[in-house]
DNA sequence: CTGAAAGCGCTTACAG
DNA sequence: CTGAAAGCGCTTACAG
């Protein structure tokens, strides 16, 4: 399993070519008559050579290879099936486009410090919730790169959801069903001072149920409104329930800024005997598949999160492609949908309405 | 977001000193006196200098990512949530080892393809059910690489699994249930020619079902036994269950050899209004978080995935970091444990024994 | 149809 | 502590 140290060279002194030729057998076959091609192909097989993938990145300047780069480590991520649906997106277009895909973590902790070391020809930047300098890293290594789920920047290619309209017609919803005490579950991102810092999805999520609320005379700030923070996990949302059930004056309704957080407020109030939607509605933001199964099933908003995986990677592929910078900056915007399903029903003092 | 020009020469220009010292700067800082350091720093920063990972690649030899050589187009293979599981194993060395992946998915219909262009440092090949090549091309790729979910070769590195043993287990239990007419579903490869010419997985789980069979009297031949291969998706579970069902002979028993089929012969005998187990018993094969939620939920085999992808990780940076190759292959093999539940009875004309 | 030459951008001994 | 030189292995015009 030694280092492979035949190179192009050798098999070009084997066939008695030039190295000119060799490479043409690998890229460009037509050009060499059939004799040559053959005896070149048989001197490389004798040989057991075998392409360096980086000297011919160097040379060519393509990896013809996509990166996701990551705002968590790779088994956290995971852990939550939205990335696997968004991961099918992408790989769908890079499919057809035959590159591969590099998945890229933080790099001892930290999303910047990983750029520069992928070798790959666009990166696809998941999550990005609050910038500490690495869109200017990404400007700097001079590929394109498209953000998602990430604070939006002026003039930055980016692939935007419609989840300030969703999250409005889901408070307006919760709010006509006799809900006031609301408490909001946001995913958790390491900004210090509440939720007036907040950037990227989760401000523009507030910022929905914001505006909802003040059509009825509610803000953030009202008694009747909690707002917490939670890992997006389910264990997550079992933390939530359980902190916030604890509380003098309970909310009926629990808003999860994600789907895998709703689950575990389900869990956590099954387990605490809490009937839902009776004693508490429950509500996520996703639609993963498994918001169909539970029980209840879940009431939630729905994204397309495989098309926006898609889309991303198609915007990257012709980013690349393009010979010069797209005189436009690409935004895309996807809308969402409110599902209403059984976890979600009329507040408990009040009856239907 | 044109391609950045700037190389390490411009900025030793511009901080008048060595490329050597520009490099030594982003790689070994401490050999440079303060005032060097933040003089190429600054002069770097003013350029907007980025380093070419391709061109450190080509003088270092090392990618610092490790491959994962898939049998399917991606987003085929990210529907089963086994691979959801097995990247996480992955995920947590590579996590630690701080090395990226790789998602190579066949190129242009072929793994074989795909093998010389990967800039990687190892290769995880995943479901090489069939071997056309590819391992002699990832031997001549000269890179370390380990075979999981594949046919065993021999003096090839690979993690196995006591797949023989679990599903002999299996098929003792349900025969000590009575049942005697069998259905097994088995994953689909290209093999031609049937069972007797299938090789990896699927061969050794058959292998186990005929051992067991065996001291029955009974054989894959015998009348009251049925093999057929299906996709291994949920719809391939649903249309194997309807082939079975249509048949004179239906069996009282669907041996599934992946739970994701599993969940598809559920769902398809739900539909069809034939209960679970009182009148079919059904078994899976993996243990997929799922399995446990099913109604009825699902008598499976477990496989420790994570575990799996994991070992094969650790074993890759291991043969990466090691100066000779290891004087002993590595063949590591993880046990299956059987999981009885709901899914499963009695045999139907015979009670409970 | 084939070959000689240049160069992609970096790091690593080596010399001072 | 710093610099000049060599070379990693390939592809791409260019000339013939």
């Amino acid at each position: 399993m030694a280092r492979n140290r035949i190179t192009i060279q050798d098999v070009a002194n084997r066939a008695n070519v030039s190295k000119s030729a060799v490479s043409l057998a690998y890229n460009d076959s037509k050009k060499l008559s059939e004799a040559t091609l053959q005896n070149i192909l048989r001197a490389a097989e004798e040989l057991g050579y075998s392409q360096d993938p980086a000297a011919r990145m160097l040379r060519t300047q393509r990896t013809d290879s996509l990166g996701l780069l990551l705002p968590q480590q790779l088994d956290k991520v995971l852990e939550n099936p939205y990335y696997t649906q968004f991961l099918q997106g992408i790989g769908q277009t890079c499919q057809q486009e035959g590159l591969t895909l590099l998945l890229v973590p933080p790099l001892r902790g930290s999303m910047l410090k990983a750029i520069p070391y992928a070798a790959v020809d666009g990166f696809i930047v998941s999550g990005l919730e609050y910038d500490r300098g690495e869109v200017t890293a990404l400007r700097q290594r001079g590929i394109p790169f498209v953000l998602v789920d990430s604070e939006w920047h002026e003039g930055v290619p980016s692939v935007e959801l419609d989840e300030t309209e969703g999250m409005r017609e889901l408070v307006d919803y919760l709010l006509r069903q006799g809900h006031r005490r609301i408490a909001f579950i946001a995913i958790e991102t390491d900004t210090a001072g509440g939720y007036q810092n907040w950037r990227g999805p989760v401000q523009r999520r507030m910022q929905g149920a914001t505006e909802s609320l003040a059509q009825y005379g509610l803000s953030p700030e009202s008694d009747s409104i909690t707002i917490v923070e939670t890992p997006c996990t389910r264990l997550g949302g079992v933390t939530a329930f359980r902190t916030l059930w604890a509380q003098d004056e309970r909310p009926t309704a629990m808003v999860a800024f994600s789907d895998i957080i709703a689950f575990g407020i389900l869990d956590a109030a099954r387990e605490a005997g809490v009937d839902v939607p009776s004693q508490l509605s429950v509500s996520g933001f996703d639609d993963l598949s498994e918001a169909s199964w539970t029980m209840p099933s879940l009431t939630t908003i729905r994204q397309p999160i495989a098309t926006k995986g898609r889309l991303a990677a198609e915007y990257l592929v012709e980013a690349i492609t393009a010979s010069s910078p797209p005189d436009t900056t690409h935004q895309q915007r996807l809308s969402t949908a409110l599902l209403l399903r059984g976890s979600t029903g009329a507040a408990p003092a009040l009856g239907p309405t």
